[in-house]
DNA sequence: TTTACTTGCATTGTATACAAAGATACTATT
DNA sequence: AATAGTATCTTTGTATACAATGCAAGTAAA
């Protein structure tokens, strides 16, 4: 079960559409502002204009693009502000997540956690540099814990709504080449927590993990806003 | 303005019934697992069947509907874990709000929301057992914490997903005398907090006022299950 | 009597066609 | 030359028609 295909199955072709349509924008092949046009979508995917709509509509409950009535749809164009809103939340929602998880993870849930953790150190020092299994492996990792909460709202709302905005922008900017490493270091000290049972402290140490991940994507942004 | 439009622009005819749907099910019009049959809709409401899809697919983002493909849709049905999940994230995003509020709201919003309160208590004694106003000028007070958190994804999530929910039950328990002067007295303490500008204080004393909420609603909901 | 299968019906998913709103380009006037 | 107004054209919103899926009732066999 792959992250990309989101495990829900797909049954009418606006679900395909619609996942199909969610992977390219994650992936940066539909840019923010670029507009969906309904003919264009019939001609590019097939099918007819109603179910490439329900697809566009489905986006927008992801808050993947902007509806505007007459005007179509436009994929999401956040400032830096907007940003910054959309991973205070992240860390508040996150932070409980894992606060949570430290108190209702099973053991052996938790002990996997750590054995993937262990793969992950090995995945690193093999290949540097390969950036999209270091993300695709973090995201791994919060979506365990995420898992872990056991409050299935919660769940809806990070994996449903806030992540996918949170990976079109993750798969868009570079990796510096040590970052994947104190990631790590950051995912190794939860687990610690969560494994002693100290929900407090995992909760703080998952909110300073976002922090630093926010911190380095207003930099690269910057960056590429100079260059 | 009324909280009832939902604040929203209504320019299509598929945003008409999506408006008018959702005031059905927040004031039990519609009860949960009831089903909302396509043609039904139309005969109702006027149009053809595809606004009215849409429509329901608006109700789905909200999550007031479910939407099962070829079996058709049907007004959420919540455990009594799901409903406890859904006021143990709402305890978060509020006190988080509450807590930013605390910072970030004018001095003139602070004052403006004691007035309110003030009012609020003059409506009390006069009108007892009007449990609609009051329950109205309980979201009215929520609602503008929310919006001086001063964080847009924030106020989307609460007003444009959870509270939908949250509307539907509270709209349709029974209150009780005594709760809505509780209430106030919980709601000036928080309006206390904020004009002190004491964060930690002000998002303490709102997650308390909504576990009370929470409470009320659980006994609620068993005296209605046992009669 | 119960169970499994088949057939018919109701409901949803999709395609095509038409109406209306918005955008654009051109013309006329100041 | 700049601007306002108008006409055309593109694009979205909506209606109607058809296809396909799922459900239910009824019948036949064990």
């Amino acid at each position: 079960m792959s992250l990309e295909t989101d495990f829900e199955a797909v049954h009418t072709l606006a679900d395909k559409v619609c996942a199909e349509l969610c992977m390219a924008i994650e992936r940066g092949e539909l840019r923010p502002g670029d507009k969906l046009n309904e003919q264009a979508l019939v001609e590019r995917y097939g099918g007819s204009r109603i179910p490439i709509r329900e697809a566009i509509q489905k986006l927008e409950a992801r808050h993947l693009v902007k509806r505007i009535p007459h005007a179509g749809a436009r994929v999401v164009k956040h400032t830096l502000k907007e940003l910054r809103d959309i991973y205070e939340v992240r860390q508040e929602l996150e932070g409980m997540a894992c606060r949570l998880a430290a108190q209702r993870m099973s053991d052996n849930a938790i002990q996997a956690l750590a054995d993937l953790l262990a793969a992950h150190a090995t995945t690193i020092a093999h290949d540097k540099g390969q950036s999209y299994y270091q993300k695709a492996g973090d995201l791994d990792f919060h979506y365990r814990i995420i898992q872990g909460s056991d409050n299935h709202r919660l769940q809806r709302m990070l994996c449903g709504e806030l992540y996918h905005v949170v990976r079109m922008y993750r798969y868009q900017t570079s990796t510096s080449k040590q970052r994947p490493l104190q990631a790590l270091a950051e995912h190794q000290r939860i687990v610690e927590a969560l494994a002693a049972r100290d929900a407090e402290l995992a909760e703080l140490l998952m909110r300073r993990h976002i922090q630093v991940s926010l911190n380095n994507l207003e930099r690269l942004m910057k960056e590429e806003l100079a260059s």
